[in-house]
DNA sequence: ACAAGGATCCTCT
DNA sequence: GAGGATCCTTGTT
């Protein structure tokens, strides 16, 4: 996916797997994005933008390619993308591509997937505060995307840590990640995109 | 103004 | 597998 406005401004479930191949840029740190999740506005029980506009989440109304950062737990820093008006993809997991002595440093000197597979994590590892919350992502300065690598497979599960959703919501396949790479968290619930596409 | 709970992570066992 | 950290957001009084 090109990357062009009017790409990002679409049901996030359609960009989520196509931010696969893109990288996340923040000073001197590039990490290339391996887990996303897909919320898929007002009507998906559990995305935020589910309980209609608030403070918080005016981000995620638009517009497309921007960022929607919020505080998880009083201390995890979570990066989505917004898409479509309401709509927006969470990035899980990443693998480093330039930085990695940094991002180690950041992460308490931890090597191997541990690094960076979970939301929180690559929020620490950009050092983002939600006080970036609604920035553009397509620009040339700051915290940004670019165009990276695309995946050679796509594995797809459900999304995690949302139990609270309607059934229909929660078991969804919302969830996708790159295949052939360890940098993915909760690994066993995810299975090859084609065998749960229609 | 208050109470409840959260799209998580880490450290144990 | 279980539990605590930590504080903001939200809906309610």
């Amino acid at each position: 996916m090109a990357l062009r406005r009017s790409g990002f401004d679409r049901d996030a479930l359609e960009v989520a797997p196509e931010l696969l191949g893109m990288d996340l840029v923040h000073g001197p740190v590039r990490l290339r994005i391996s887990e996303v999740e897909a919320y898929r506005g007002p009507t998906d029980s559990a995305a935020h933008t589910s309980m209609g506009r608030t403070a918080r989440n005016t981000p995620v109304w638009g517009p497309a390619g921007h960022a929607y950062i919020y505080l998880c737990y009083g201390l995890h820093n979570m990066l989505n993308v917004v898409c479509a008006e309401g709509h927006c993809c969470l990035v899980r997991a990443c693998e480093v591509v330039e930085g990695h002595d940094l991002v180690r440093w950041r992460r308490g000197g931890k090597e191997g997937p541990v690094l960076l597979t979970g939301p929180g994590k690559v929020g620490q590892a950009l050092r983002i505060t939600t006080a970036l919350s609604g920035r553009d992502l397509l620009g040339r300065a700051g915290l940004r995307l670019l165009r990276g690598e695309d995946p050679p497979e796509v594995l797809a599960g459900p999304r995690v840590g949302i139990d609270y959703a309607d059934p229909e919501h929660r078991d969804a396949p919302w969830r996708f990640a790159r295949g052939g790479t360890r940098w993915v968290s909760q690994r066993k619930s995810l299975v090859s995109w084609e065998k749960c596409s229609p």
